[in-house]
DNA sequence: GCTACCATCTGCAACGATGTACTCAAACGG
DNA sequence: CCGTTTGAGTACATCGTTGCAGATGGTAGC
């Protein structure tokens, strides 16, 4: 079978505890047997048993990660840094999949999910603060990306209700006065899609123009929902000279429902969206978007969480961070 | 703390190891002490701690996923849907990124990550077959999507060479003659990239058309590799009425930087990928494509590995399945 | 020369589950 | 009526680590 930390130890000429004791770096160990034990290491091939070690220290050193779907590009890139910033410190993330759906964000909260993991990067889409509070347990979460703005929980976000005003200024700046906005959720006030819609309102309002309710589109949150609300508003009869997708899969799904029935972009529609994710640039024509500081989201929230588990955050209340965002003028609202 | 076994035999009364047996659906156990014990069980909450079972009974019930990026739009999807299978037979995925990088991919096979996991779903993008398979150890791998078709491993692949036939069949049929191929690596031969050219290569045959290496755009697997193949060629004054990406992403970056120069498709120029990710269907024009038979594919690896982690698989040799493929003609290749 | 101290190393218990081997009583066969 | 089988449950060891509480032996202090 695999080597043990007994096999070393008898190859090594010392106790097992010695051999223990030279991987967790006890600071009391003659060179010359930290030597011994070290070549003994290599020359048998030894590695650590991490479940063993995981039932000793109650640590897995894994990560937790909530979100609705890998299949999103948003979320596959963000993902992808949080795995790589994870890794720099020594942790491996494991993802858990919601679908958006109450149930399942619970049970990742609750259920075997959260033993196998130190701490939780969560994405709340269907569950609020207070149901989060109280089943998170004694694990650090710590909320990402949604705007629950409570004292109890660490939170890394983006700017949403600046950067949505920015983008639309941007439309209105350009000359649009009639911005349809894609993706509003009309129950939603405090998530990302809230936020957002809001940072629209107050930006035609810096403006001087009236929000006109026709103009919101609502229905789900990614392409088809883009594509049908542009539809939709076509169909209705619905007269506007720019759409603000509130993420990017939303507006390229819209951008691709208006060249399809021969409108042009940027010329008679202009679009914006919100997230720049990879296919943004690439997208023709390219989206104006904003990106909103992913890389500073990642970092600064898997800091904080692996600073909690370890206990080098001081224990008062959450942290807020917000990262900051860059609006990225592209070819289909210049 | 939590809630041990120990507990739970405690409050129902009976032993230790009753409780287990009750837990793993021991035969001989009468009616009314399992209902006793589960009645325990749900008053005191116990969930059963997986770090323990898994050191005791070997097993983790992770299944390990190695690709490249999480970012890649093809990955992303597939992770997906892997997690979404495995998890209907009580498995989770555990993912590494290995940037499809030899020694990544080497660490994932021999590290710390096989520990953590009952078996492999493996892409090799640079490992050989022959170093796969000294250095897989003896935890069941199944190769996914590459044809390193070797009798020693179980592998769950596309139809790469028929569906890049089936896809150049199609620009060739719709009149065009000089079909670029973007995302080709001279050295590649049994890798995607190797099988799909090869098919490339077939088809140009079959229509008694000579292959030009000039149309042969060598580079990178994605967007910005693809868009650089494109003016590569047009810099070079390589004159080409079609573009067949040998994934989507390539085509769809070069499909932008054809649009970028005005060239239009597919009145000037066709393109063509391979993949159909999700935003092939939403990209302006949509991108002609194949579809690979992701579902297929996803059910079929997953299966097959777990059916080799719980013995169910016969132990015999390697098991090749090839998923049948679709295309999908869409407005970049009418 | 004896105590006190320190660096260094060791043995044992524990983490929470499961496998093996065993006990014990009831049922059964002849 | 006694030996054997079978159902139901239990005790103990074990998986491979780490925490805790010593054990050891050399040196310093006075």
């Amino acid at each position: 079978m695999a080597v043990t930390m007994n096999d070393v130890a008898r190859a090594a000429g010392v106790s097992l505890k010695t051999v223990s004791n030279v991987l967790n770096d006890y600071e009391f160990i003659r060179p010359a047997t930290r030597q011994k034990v070290n070549e003994a290491i290599a020359e048998l091939g030894y590695e650590a048993n991490l479940t063993a070690r995981s039932l000793r220290s109650g640590k897995t050193r894994m990560l937790g990660l909530v979100l609705s779907d890998l299949s999103v590009p948003y979320y596959g890139e963000l993902a992808s840094k949080l795995m790589k910033v994870a890794s720099l410190r020594g942790y491996r993330v494991l993802v858990e999949q919601s679908d958006a759906n109450v149930d399942n964000e619970l049970s990742a909260l609750q259920g075997p999910f959260r033993q196998l993991t130190d701490g939780l990067l969560f994405t709340p889409l269907a569950m609020e603060a207070d149901a989060v509070a109280s089943s998170r347990g004694n694990k650090p979460v710590v909320l990402l990306g949604e705007y629950i703005l409570d004292a109890r929980f660490d939170l890394v976000t983006m700017k949403n209700e600046e950067a949505a005003r920015a983008v639309t200024a941007h439309l209105l700046a350009g000359g649009r006065r009639r911005v349809a906005v894609v993706g509003a959720h009309p129950e939603d006030s405090g998530g990302s899609a809230g936020l957002r819609l809001s940072g629209y309102r107050k930006a035609l309002e810096d403006a001087g123009i009236a929000f006109d309710p026709a103009l919101m589109a609502p229905g789900g949150w990614w392409r088809d929902a883009g594509a049908a609300a542009v539809a939709g508003l076509l169909d209705a009869g619905v007269p506007f000279d720019a759409v603000f997708g509130l993420n990017d899969t939303l507006a390229l799904g819209a951008m691709h429902e208006l060249l399809i029935r021969g409108i042009k972009v940027p010329q008679d529609v202009a679009v914006a969206g919100f997230d720049d994710i990879d296919e943004a640039r690439f997208a023709s024509p390219s989206l104006t978007t904003v990106s909103p500081g992913m890389d500073e989201i990642a970092e600064r929230s898997i800091g904080l969480l692996i600073d909690r588990i370890e206990g080098l955050q001081p224990e008062d209340d959450g942290v807020h961070v917000e990262a900051d965002f860059i609006l990225k003028i592209r070819e289909s609202a210049p």
